[in-house]
DNA sequence: TAATAGCAATGAAAATTCTTGTAGTTGAAG
DNA sequence: CTTCAACTACAAGAATTTTCATTGCTATTA
């Protein structure tokens, strides 16, 4: 986890890159905007961290030129300069969070931290279900095999979405019928079977590694391996 | 646009509300935490502002409540309580933003529009969304493509505006005529089907890159690709 | 009063879903 | 090793559902 500090003042920076060090980042030091710019378009960083008073380029000139080759990147504002105005200017540039000097530093973490959950993942409600290298989109009601988006039906996406979320589980073709289709009487139809065979030759046609398995007298099973 | 807004003292409540409306968000109330808890589980918010000291459930219990069921939606705590412990409180309970009363308006809209530009995923400058090469001006309540301004009427500005808002992401007829009509039980209408037809020939019909597509059987989604 | 916007109704067209029927597989018993 | 019954796979097309575009009616606005 990288973080790049951009401040000119040596004991502020001696003071932020220990106790950055002790939550596990990477520290990495600009002195000045010209070279602040450099890092931040050549490394990637988790968070970078901006002095607004600094040699050379002040800190709201940098975090936009930051912004205009990175977008992502979630970039707080350090700074003794505490008005308003201040502030605005620097939710202008482009910055997510404006924290003004002195402040504590436990108050920062937990700045970098509410802004980090949001880009890195943790959160990230990515609506999908992953198994192996097939991606079912929930959101898009699509799926994705080596790459390759695969264009489901809606019953076709229903029972794949079955499938996978009972990974690992023999399912009978009742329970199928039932939980897909709403059939609670045994009809005589062989819709499960049919549409079994659809999803094979959409998503396990073309493929070595089969997700799809038959469990003869017993019903189907999706499973990696 | 709704943001909700948890307050229990009436002036603070108005001087929000106004400001609020004039940034044309929709602004719904809650008096007390137990309220607020019910309307943030029930309906989709842009943002939610808390208030720390409330009626029968503080904020802090609030907002972990309401991350339980939403990990999501963006959530700044407005408070009296300045001290660093207070913020870190806030923070561990799950909100994304701090900000201490007082505080001028300008400075919450600053906050407001640096956390919503994350969440939605849209790079959302001055009031317009952009996808692809599709501008909506909220403003104007215009679009644009390829240079070209399409003028918009109410109905097809709303469901243009809720449409790119779930960029990515199937929607279903149900949930369009909720959430742009309001209108909450099956009424056999079509509406949505000749609004549909109605934008794709305002926004689609001389492109290539066509924006809105069909998901028979489950809705429209609309995706650039 | 004319023009525009919003909506219900319609039927043709397209896509999906399901049934039917045949061919192929499996595995246990002889 | 064969045979056979039960089970499964698959293709084709019929039936159904869904979508799309148009029309005409009503409400609203200029």
């Amino acid at each position: 986890m990288k973080i790049l500090v951009v401040e000119d003042e040596l004991k502020v920076v001696e003071f932020l890159k220990k106790g950055l060090e002790e939550q596990d980042y990477e520290v990495d030091i600009a002195f000045d905007g010209q070279m602040g710019e450099r890092l931040a378009v050549k490394n990637t960083y988790e968070i970078i961290l901006l002095d607004v008073i600094l040699p050379y380029m002040n800190g709201y000139e940098l975090c936009k030129k930051i912004r205009v080759k990175n977008q992502k990147v979630p970039i707080i504002m350090l700074t003794a300069l505490g008005t308003t105005d201040d502030k605005l200017t620097g939710f202008d540039s482009g910055a997510d969070d404006y924290l003004v000097k002195p402040f504590e530093f436990k108050e920062l973490i937990a700045r970098i931290k509410a802004l980090t959950k949001r880009t890195s993942g943790i959160i990230q409600t990515q609506n999908t279900l992953k198994i192996s290298d097939l991606i079912l989109d929930i959101d898009k009601k699509n799926a994705q095999r080596c790459g390759k988006i695969i264009e489901l039906t809606a019953k076709e996406f229903a029972l794949l979405e079955f499938l996978m979320r009972n990974k690992g589980r023999v399912v009978s073709r009742v329970e199928i019928a039932e939980k897909v289709w709403d059939i609670t009487f045994d009809t005589g139809t062989n819709v499960v079977d049919v549409y079994i065979n659809i999803l094979r030759k959409k998503i396990d046609k073309d493929v070595d590694n089969k997700l799809i398995h038959t469990k003869i007298g017993q019903g189907y099973i999706f499973d990696d391996k």
